[in-house]
RNA sequence: CGGGGUAUGGCGCAGUCUGGUAGCGCACCUGCUUUGGGAGCAGGGUGUCGGGAGUUCAAAUCUCUCUACCCCGACCA
């Protein structure tokens, strides 16, 4: 293709308010331009990554046994109301109604649909298992879409959803499912982690999350370097660490209020009284059940886990930290002074936390803590929990040493939903033995146009894209230096070009009237795998060069040497 | 939705505090020169200053209001 009869238009300057190095160089390289909030035009370049990810996708899909369909993406509220979620799932879901009034949503998942399709067409165990997926446009109304495509609310998923009879055959799909999953991100050339992870609200069973690692990724990742456990943060166990023995000899201390102005934070209180933030215990006031308000303690050195509090009973989901005016109103202290002393609401006391001899903590009086705090003679039975996030150095919950921690972005999750759609929606399929059953069923999403920036975020340099061979726009790169000027250059770019296309590679000629500057730049922004420069300079020796977008060596070759050797190279079957 | 911020030519920004009729860089068009890592000179076009209302002789600038976008939090592929 030449990039003269292509819309390409790069940009020198990063955009307003794009603030990760993907979402920068994927519109700097004329990949995408955005519409509105949340949602992108793709352009011949970005178009050109989106499908190779969906190829090698649907390569991956089909080996692990997948059909494609294609679903609507306008689906009937009855659909919804059928399965209880038209009114679980809250604003994310953009509803709107036709000419007659009739309600629809745009379709964020595909649960319902699928489930209802198997309902009208699946009727005996014979048909089973059917493991059926579709690459479509999702919507969700995202409380705050951001970083590009990272996190849009019109997105490209591949969502996959499968239905068996009994537990060993559903085994075997979700197995071969994450295979699937990890042979994707295997042939893209990305360092990635399964991980197991919270089902959240679309199913209640096991889940693992597929993350590609970047600094810049959303999610905590858990690890144990000694074993092959990863989790996401949310779910990993905390163990109730053992309270470190201290010189202030817990028998003898006397529970003492003392004066702390202006000390509202765990670190004030810590620094004024001159102790841990580890013996001083933190309380945080939020929703219960009811419309009430209940009581967390946490280590004044520890994170509170809201997927954890959150499945707490007695505690409102959706979880929720309570308006601090209503909690000055109801307590009559503001939210730096709280303790768990005389406080009178329910309390979730931390394992680390009661596992304290003794403690500093807000005396519910503003400007006051006490010290000496024992959670049997000053405060007595207390719930106890986990509530915490892990922390580096933790122990791992299979006992295999110290977690580790890293960052990552999620681009797939696949979850054992059992029969809560199938019951739900009344599908029966009949067994052996005539009898209708609820087939077992899973789903399986994929983030394609995540993907994209997903991919962008882990292999990039100071100068643009670096995309892997699988999933780069183009194999080729050639930058005809002058071209415009130099009939010489301009038609042995031409013949390379030929050449290689016929090879069988996809190959885009920079033949603009730009400077050669511009050209290179642009190159290295746009980041196709293998350059080819053509010049005089090297015309003149009868040569041009070629060079990698990771960089090394120039290799100087004649222009015949180069589709029969990037061919080998890149096509190595072919 | 809570908190913070922004809106001025295609893009990135200054000008707003202190009201006087819009400017810079890049991009774009023409010409000449230049040509292996984002060229130089000369000339040129480009703006309902986000929308509406108000104050004023006069509003990009002050007031009110609406909208869009961005950042932090909850949600998720």
């Amino acid at each position: 293709m030449r990039f003269s009869d292509t819309l390409i238009p790069t940009l020198k300057e990063a955009p307003a308010g794009a603030e990760i190095a993907s979402h920068v160089l994927l519109v700097r390289g004329g990949f995408i331009r955005r519409l509105a909030s949340g949602s992108y035009n793709w352009l011949p370049l970005g178009l050109r990554v989106l499908k190779n990810i969906e190829r090698i996708a649907r390569e991956e899909l089909k080996r692990a046994g997948a059909q494609e369909i294609l679903m609507p993406v306008v689906q009937p509220a009855e659909l919804w109301r059928d399965s209880g979620r038209w009114d679980v799932m809250g604003p994310e879901l953009l509803r709107l109604a036709d000419r007659h009034g009739r309600e629809y949503c745009l379709s964020p998942t595909q649960e319902e649909v699928v489930t209802d399709l198997v309902r009208r067409t699946v009727f005996s165990y014979r048909q089973l298992p059917c493991n059926l997926y579709h690459i479509q446009t999702k919507f969700r109304d995202e409380i705050r879409p951001r970083f590009g495509l990272m996190r849009a609310r019109e997105f490209i998923m591949k969502d996959g959803y499968s239905f068996h009879l009994d537990e060993p055959s559903f085994e075997r799909a979700y197995a071969a499912m994450h295979e699937c999953y990890s042979r994707i991100l295997e042939r893209m050339g990305l360092r990635f982690r399964a991980v197991e992870a919270d089902a959240g609200t679309i199913g209640d069973g096991e889940s693992h999350e597929f993350h590609v690692l970047a600094d810049s990724g959303e999610d905590t990742l858990v690890y144990s370097p000694a074993s092959d456990y990863a989790a996401n943060l949310d779910t990993v166990p905390a163990p109730a660490l053992p309270d470190e023995p201290d010189a202030a000899g817990a028998e003898q201390l006397a529970m003492r209020k003392v004066p702390t102005p202006n000390a509202g934070t765990i670190d004030a209180v810590a620094t004024l009284l001159d102790v841990p933030a580890a013996r001083c215990v933190k309380t945080l006031i939020v929703y219960a059940e009811e419309g009430g308000l209940a009581a967390l303690v946490l280590r004044g050195d520890h994170q509170l886990n809201e997927a954890k509090a959150s499945r707490l009973a007695g505690i409102r989901r959706p979880f929720g930290f309570a308006d601090e005016a209503q909690v000055r109103a109801e307590l009559g202290v503001g939210v730096g002074s709280i303790g768990p002393v005389g406080l009178g609401l329910p309390l979730v006391v931390d394992g680390s936390a009661a596992a304290l001899a003794h403690f500093v903590c807000g005396a519910n009086e503003g400007g006051q803590h006490y010290t000496g705090v024992r959670w049997a003679r000053d405060v007595g039975e207390v719930r106890v929990a986990d509530i915490r996030n892990a922390v580096p150095g933790d122990t791992a919950p299979d006992g295999s040493g110290p977690l580790a921690f890293t960052r990552g972005i999620e681009v797939g999750h696949i979850f054992k939903l059992g029969t809560k759609y199938t019951q739900a929606m009344d599908v029966a399929v009949q067994d052996a033995d005539g009898k209708g059953v609820a087939p077992l069923m899973g789903c399986y999403g994929f983030g394609i146009s995540r993907m994209v920036a997903a991919v962008a975020e882990q292999s990039h340099d100071d100068d643009g894209i670096v995309w892997p061979p699988a999933v780069a726009p183009f194999d080729v790169h050639i930058v005809a230096l002058n071209n415009i000027r130099s009939s010489a250059v301009s038609r042995t770019a031409a013949t390379l070009h030929e050449a290689l296309e016929a090879a069988g590679l996809e190959t885009l000629l920079d033949d603009r009237d730009e400077r050669p500057g511009v050209k290179f730049a642009d190159a290295d922004l746009i980041g196709i795998p293998h350059r080819v420069t053509v010049g005089e300079r090297g015309l003149k020796d009868g040569v041009v060069e070629y060079r990698r977008r990771t960089g090394g060596e120039v290799e100087r070759l004649r222009p015949e040497e180069i589709a029969p050797k990037l061919a080998a190279m890149i096509r190595p079957a072919a």
